[in-house]
DNA sequence: CGGCAAGTTGAGCCAGGTCAACTCCGGTGG
DNA sequence: CCACCGGAGTTGACCTGGCTCAACTTGCCG
């Protein structure tokens, strides 16, 4: 960006080049040439999955629009949606026990920018805006896997779906957003496999919320937040009373000082 | 350890100095000694949590010995245990965001090195080992998360039991490792909360699978697999037929290659 | 306008949550 | 040494949230 005239073509019409929490901004404007030399820009349709040989080829990449999903396939053929990535996110797919983990498919069409592996590491090593930037992202998806279990693990249907709502809120690109609308950028029964629970269990949780008068789904890609403070509880697990219940009631740990 | 001598006297007694795969045994000489001044090491007894006050102050740290939890409290009074980490796992909880996640519990008596993060950053910086291995770790962290994500999304309390099963035997130190015994390092209580369901529930499934001669629960923190393969299919969500089932049956997906 | 995929609604059922009683253990004090 | 206690784990009986299966509606695309 030191040198607006050499950026490359391709990057110069690419989302995750102007956005300054991404990636590619971080980079002089000689890496970025680099970079882009040796990358290749794709598209993956929905449906589509990244075959392990291609991963195999180019296992780091930059997701610059759509969402990708990471799928564990059960035996009999349950399948869990484990995680998604959207824009900004890098996926460093390097290291062959990771890659046993699932298949990546694409949720909606994705469009991709796969990098060169050299040339990764080599501005890891240099750059240390972009390593910052690398390192944040990667501790972003670990702490948003951790979130994701706490989900699953111990709450309702309801409070599940509420919860989603809000990381959607979250991971949604700070562009032209509003307060109230969320976009849910995925269909019905793959939300429903994110949350662990059935298209028809999704839909109804929904109508549930609507008959509460907490949201308003105007179609289905969009919802609107009617009652937030509510909608919040609701993620939090405040089971029925609203207000007034301590907050942490003792359960069973005797919790002390860690000695410094 | 090119200059065996100047290392210092806390270290040589650590075992994450002697662990190949650790962090501290990729270090020079003088970045041990530089680390390890500016660093402390301390224990923290079971049940006791990390103040949010003590993470300010030393927000990355190694585990030792033992296990810590990372913990969320719902509203009412749920608890879950969203991830843990054990000896060589190294925590970085700077990014405010990512303190909220919950709190910091030990599952049994731990052992922590807190470490300098000035020093730290200098050294990831520096040695490019150093740096490698931490990546990976955080890697691990993130993929584990995920892991356990899929488990809690769509397996059966048997299901999740056994992939618990398999994940303390590949989580656990590689030294005096015996094939079929395998080691569970926290409580039954525990257990349940980070596999999302009751203690009862986590009781009545391990004596179903030593019923079906598939484990042997010598005491409680030590089982013995009878059965591996029985047990591997029940973890991969082979429901009923053992074997023949076609692996991939279709679900609904048009999987096509990505074009490259 | 037809055809297909996605989503919704309804009815019934069961895995696992819930509650209560009981056992087993290690620590403590008389 | 034994009686007592409290916390952890187990067992049993019951109940319910959400899964299942099937029929229906809606929306999209050629």
């Amino acid at each position: 960006m030191q040198m607006p005239d050499a950026t490359p073509e391709k990057c110069r019409h690419c989302s995750l080049f102007y956005d300054q929490a991404n990636f590619c901004a971080k980079l002089t404007g000689r890496e970025l040439v680099d970079l882009n030399a040796a990358s290749q820009s794709g598209m993956i349709r929905r449906g589509e999955m990244i075959w392990d040989e291609v991963l195999e080829r180019w296992p780091i990449f930059a997701i610059e629009s759509g969402v990708i999903s990471l799928q564990h396939l059960l035996k009999d053929g349950r399948k869990t949606i484990a995680a998604f990535f959207m824009r900004g996110d890098v996926i460093d797919m390097r290291n062959t026990s990771n890659r046993k983990l699932g298949h990546l498919i694409a949720l909606s069409d994705v469009g991709v920018c796969r990098l060169s592996e050299r040339i990764f590491d080599r501005i890891i090593d240099e750059n240390l805006d972009a390593r910052r930037l690398i390192w944040d992202n990667l501790r972003d998806q670990t702490f948003r896997a951790i979130d994701h279990s706490s989900d699953l693990a111990k709450k309702k249907a309801q409070e599940k779906l509420a919860s989603f709502i809000f990381e959607c809120s979250h991971r949604a690109p700070q562009a032209h957003k509003r307060e109230d609308l969320v976009d849910i950028p995925i269909r019905r029964r793959d939300l429903a496999e994110y949350l662990g629970m059935q298209p028809e269990t999704v839909s109804r949780c929904f109508k549930t919320l609507e008959e509460r008068r907490i949201i308003k789904v105007t179609d289905l890609s969009i919802i609107k937040i009617l009652d937030l403070p509510a909608l919040r509880r609701i993620a939090n697990g405040a089971r029925s009373e609203p207000g007034g219940v301590a907050l942490c009631p003792q359960t069973g740990y005797t919790i002390a000082t860690s000695r410094p």
